[in-house]
RNA sequence: GGGCGAAUAGCUCAGUGGGAGAGCACCUGCCUUACAAGCAGGGGGUCAGAGGUUCGAACCCUCUUUCGCCCA
């Protein structure tokens, strides 16, 4: 890294000073009594065994931008933070601190291992939200809740009682996603698929009636075999026409398996013959329900083989069998293989690509597994929540996310909610220990199972005796719930619910939600039907769905591939004001965002450019110039530079607001960043220099100091949502009226005035700056030495521009680096001078035997091929009459308007070279 | 297999029918007292390809190619 100057500008001590001031002041405090229109934002809830990536940095930036944004037009903003308990993964942090010490949960028991969860998640749960405070999250901490912290277990109860009482819940034995590594069920969503290159097998099932002949069977997960329990074909199938009814001998097993027809096979696949397996796999599970299969399950959860498959085998297939029982699935399926090979039944092996489950927490391949559940009814409050869509009470943005959501909400399935681990919301189920205690299973280590006919008793507390007998033994579903239930309840939960507080009152619905598209189904449409079911209304008004951060490669960032950009290091290093600047700049609509270390230091340089503007700024303002700031505000323009700064200042406001209205960050930024740094610093400050440096006008002077302050004060608070830390320290620097706020978070944002919006100014300026440039352009290709003051000669086409120039002489003698600027309709271009040809004007400078005329002459050889091009596009337009005849008006005018300019700067340009030639 | 999206300067991306843009990178010249983390100037594009609609297409339609994501 380069030495630091001694004039940039350190972010270090800064940040943490005005954090600690705003948390202090109470401004991140929302007040349930306040008159003001509410606007809520209920923070996406962190992991608490999560920390701070470059997900959390930039969702958690856009919703501080908006929420600093609608705290500072007014709003009673309220972001309402908290944490997940993240069940799967804080359980399995706490069993790798266990591990370390030799232990397993099973040993120390639940009770003992659900407090060691809470004490680890008192020690270290509250790590990430010390992160978000270090980006700048102007959170309402003093509100802070936790998934799992009374009054959201309170939530959790009530809502699954009345899904319970409304039919919208069942306990049953079905199929389900499960993960042999944490030995718990899964929802879909929770599966994650990845194609892989695997083998198809080829197994020959040997006819009952006929065994040199069979049925070749195709499949990827030859151990599943052992629970087949049919064999499919397509109906119309001819190859198999014949062996439809007939039956085949399991090779292994020897177990007699019905050939069924059913349309489902698809006669492409492999041989067109399946085996079917319903207890492991979800399509022959349907089909085995079809045909009134058997379901035999072959694994215990942990994934090793259990003794079931061999329940109706013969002594001597059991004998044989025996070595596999407890051993690992994959284990199994080598022994297996190598079994069908010695038995000459392996006919085939094939590459194939097919997709693989895994356990979206820890990887492992999920096993279809059938256990009994608990399951959500999803259909009836599917419905509502995709009607509130279409109606656009709740609006997703952008908008192509609604395909997706109603493509998923409409094939919905109902969602397996239980869990089988320790550290979550357990189940407000009960089983009598007297009428029901056959379903009471006893486990190792004291624990138990629920059988699959069990009848619960769900109530919100635990009941005192069973209502159908009386019995007083009543033992709780060791159960949790997942933890996307408890999230699903998130808007109404955090605010209170089910108290009918004053903040659900104000605060509910919430404005917007904002989240990264990965957990649209996982959440958002979950917290849409809860929303419905137990508030009636919807959870919020507008959803914001951003995209992902990826490396400059576009890939996702992860540990293991070592391309992590980790936020904390990078706000350490270039500050948090940079950080989000760079997010907020780079996120589009739709668009991941590919992050480098790169562009986080080129917005390190805009806090840098910005904190010199103040220092040149703060350097020349004077304190007189301060208490007249204080006392009468801003003064009215005293030149055509001061009415364009203020002109093009409330068009900034205007378009910065409009961005942030349509949720356009990037835009918001980049107006920002185009202004401050290429307006006001490279113009604006530059001719205020002019004024201060020169011995002239000294009113003039003030009001050039005077509005530098202005212009600079309005900005900061126009970017104070995006760069809360620099703004705040140099804001605080700037002179403010009696009675001001004490904090930018809190002033007013900006309102653009329209009485101060001036076109002439601006179209003038813009004059003017042409002119400049064209001077600094000749300049820098003739190769004028940077300390000589040529004459500048300035042909004018309209009378309006001697004026214009005269007033704006000095600025153009000075950015130019000009002697004399001479301006005139009737000027001649001097012998052996320069030219340049821009907005209707000639530039001419003598050089006085300095020039190389062969080179002047090409350099306005290739301007004039430029022009020349220009103009023939224009005149092959104009020269169309089906143009000219259904084009709008205004268009064809433009179009004339183009012409006529390029026609004259063509013409003259011609002519000077001509000139130029004829001096060689 | 079904769906969604993308392809524009070396890189990352804006640009919803009427003069191809920004940031970064690159080249040239400057330490000009706010800033070398800077200033000034400059070069650079068959808007993936083909066809269509239109007076006019980066933009709308169709097809093709390539890439990404989601679902099965």
């Amino acid at each position: 890294m380069s030495e630091r100057s001694g004039h940039g500008y350190d972010p270090r001590d800064v940040e943490p000073r005005w954090y600690a001031l705003w948390e202090r002041q109470g401004f991140f405090h929302a007040d349930p009594g306040s008159p003001r229109a509410p606007y809520t934002i209920v923070i996406p809830p962190p992991n608490i065994t999560g920390s701070l990536h470059m997900g959390h940095a930039l969702n958690n930036t856009l919703q501080d931008v908006l929420i600093r944004w609608r705290r500072m037009a007014g709003d009673n903003t309220l972001w309402m933070p908290g944490t997940d308990h993240a069940g799967i993964a804080t359980q399995n942090v706490v069993e790798r601190q266990l591990l370390a010490e030799g232990l397993t949960r099973q040993q120390i028991g639940r009770e003992a291992f659900v407090a060691r969860v809470w004490r680890w998640r008192e020690q270290s749960g509250g790590t990430i939200i010390n992160q978000l405070k270090k980006l700048g999250a102007s959170c309402d901490w003093v509100r802070e809740v936790f998934t799992m912290d009374g009054p959201r277990q309170k939530a959790v109860l009530e809502v699954f009682a009345r899904l319970w009482e409304d039919g919208l819940l069942y306990r049953a034995e079905r199929l389900v996603n499960w993960c042999p590594r944490c030995e718990t069920a899964l929802a879909d969503i929770e599966v994650v698929h990845e194609e892989i290159d695997g083998t198809l097998w080829h197994i020959r099932y040997p006819f009952a009636a006929d065994p040199k002949s069979g049925v070749v069977v195709a499949t990827t997960r030859p151990e599943t075999m052992l629970a087949d329990t049919a064999v499919a074909v397509h109906p119309e199938d001819p190859r198999y026409a014949k062996a439809v009814g007939k039956h085949v001998i399991l090779p292994l097993v020897g177990r007699k398996l019905p050939v069924i027809a059913d349309p489902y096979v698809s006669r492409e696949f492999g041989t067109g013959a399946l085996k079917i397996t319903p207890g492991h796999d979800f399509n022959d599970s349907e089909m085995g329900q079809r045909h009134g299969l058997r379901v035999i399950a072959t694994l215990l959860p942990d994934g090793t083989l259990n003794e079931e498959f061999l329940t109706d085998a013969s002594g001597e297939v059991r004998q044989r069998l025996q070595p596999l029982i407890g051993l690992d699935r994959f284990e199994v399926r080598r022994r297996v293989l190598d079994d069908l090979r010695r038995e000459g039944v392996l006919l085939k092996e094939e590459p194939y690509r097919y997709a693989l489950g895994r356990c979206y927490r820890c990887q492992t391949v999920v096993e279809p597994f059938p256990t009994p559940q608990w399951f959500i009814r999803t259909k009836p409050l599917a419905e509502p929540a995709i009607r509130v869509v279409e109606e656009g009470r709740v609006r997703i943005i952008p908008p192509q996310w609604e395909k997706n959501y109603f493509e998923w909400m409409q094939n919905i399935k109902d969602w397996c909610i239980s869990r089988q681990i320790w550290w979550g919301h357990q189940i407000p189920a009960w089983y009598c220990g007297s009428c029901d205690v056959g379903n009471i299973v006893p486990a190792a280590e004291g624990g138990y199972s629920i059988g699959r006919d069990a009848r619960p008793i769900v109530a919100r507390e635990r009941p005192t005796g069973c209502p159908r007998c009386g019995g007083q033994e009543l033992v709780q579903d060791p159960d949790v719930l997942d933890t996307w239930f408890s999230s699903a309840l998130w808007p109404f939960s955090t605010l209170g619910w089910p108290e009918q507080t004053k903040e659900l009152q104000v605060f509910y619905p919430t404005t917007v939600l904002v989240t990264a598209f990965d957990i649209l189904f996982f959440w958002v449409a979950r917290m849409i039907m809860m929303g419905l079911k137990c508030m009636e209304d919807v959870p919020f008004h507008q959803v914001y769905i951003h995209a992902l951060v990826r490396d400059p490669e576009g890939q996702k960032m992860s540990k293991s591939k070592g391309n992590v950009i980790d936020p904390l290091v990078v706000i350490e290093r270039y500050g948090a004001d940079a950080l989000r600047c760079t997010l907020t700049a780079l996120i589009a609509q739709g668009r991941d965002v590919r992050l480098s270390e790169e562009r986080i230091e080129g917005y390190q340089h805009f806090c840098n450019k910005i904190w010199n503007a103040f220092r040149f700024v703060g350097l020349h303002l004077s304190p007189d110039d301060a208490e007249a700031l204080k006392r009468e505000g801003p003064p009215p323009p005293a030149d055509l530079a001061d009415r364009w700064i203020v002109s093009r200042l409330q068009e900034v406001i205007a378009s910065v607001t409009q961005a942030l209205e349509t949720f356009r960050f990037s835009d918001a930024a980049s107006h920002l960043y185009q202004f401050l740094w290429h307006e006001y610093c490279d113009w604006y400050l530059e001719f205020v220099k002019v004024r201060l440096t020169t011995d002239g006008d000294q009113a003039a002077a003030r009001t050039g100091r005077l509005l530098l302050v202005h212009v600079l004060e309005v900005s900061l608070r126009l970017l104070h949502p995006i760069m809360p830390f620099i703004t705040e320290e140099i804001w605080q620097h700037l002179p403010h009226p009696s009675g001001a706020p004490s904090s930018v978070m809190i002033a007013p944002w900006p309102v653009a005035e329209p009485s101060r919006v001036d076109p002439e100014a601006v179209r003038k300026m813009d004059r003017v700056m042409a002119v400049i440039r064209a001077i600094r352009n000749i300049r820098s290709e003739v190769r004028i030495p940077t300390n000589a003051s040529p004459m500048v000669l300035v042909k004018i086409g309209q009378e309006e521009d001697a004026s214009l120039l005269a007033s704006a002489e000095t600025y153009v003698r000075q950015l130019a680096r000009a002697r004399e600027v001479r301006v005139g309709r009737t000027l001649e271009r001097p012998r052996r001078s320069a030219v340049a040809v821009t907005a209707g004007m000639e530039i001419y400078i003598p050089l006085e035997g300095l020039i190389d005329i062969a080179a002047e002459a090409q350099r306005v050889d290739r301007e004039l091929q430029k022009v020349a091009q220009e103009l023939e596009r224009v005149n092959r337009k104009l020269s169309n009459r089906d143009f000219l005849a259904r084009a709008p008006a205004e268009v064809v005018a433009k179009e004339r308007e183009t012409q006529r300019e390029l026609g004259e700067a063509s013409e003259k340009l011609a002519r000077h070279l001509g000139v130029l030639r004829d001096e060689r």
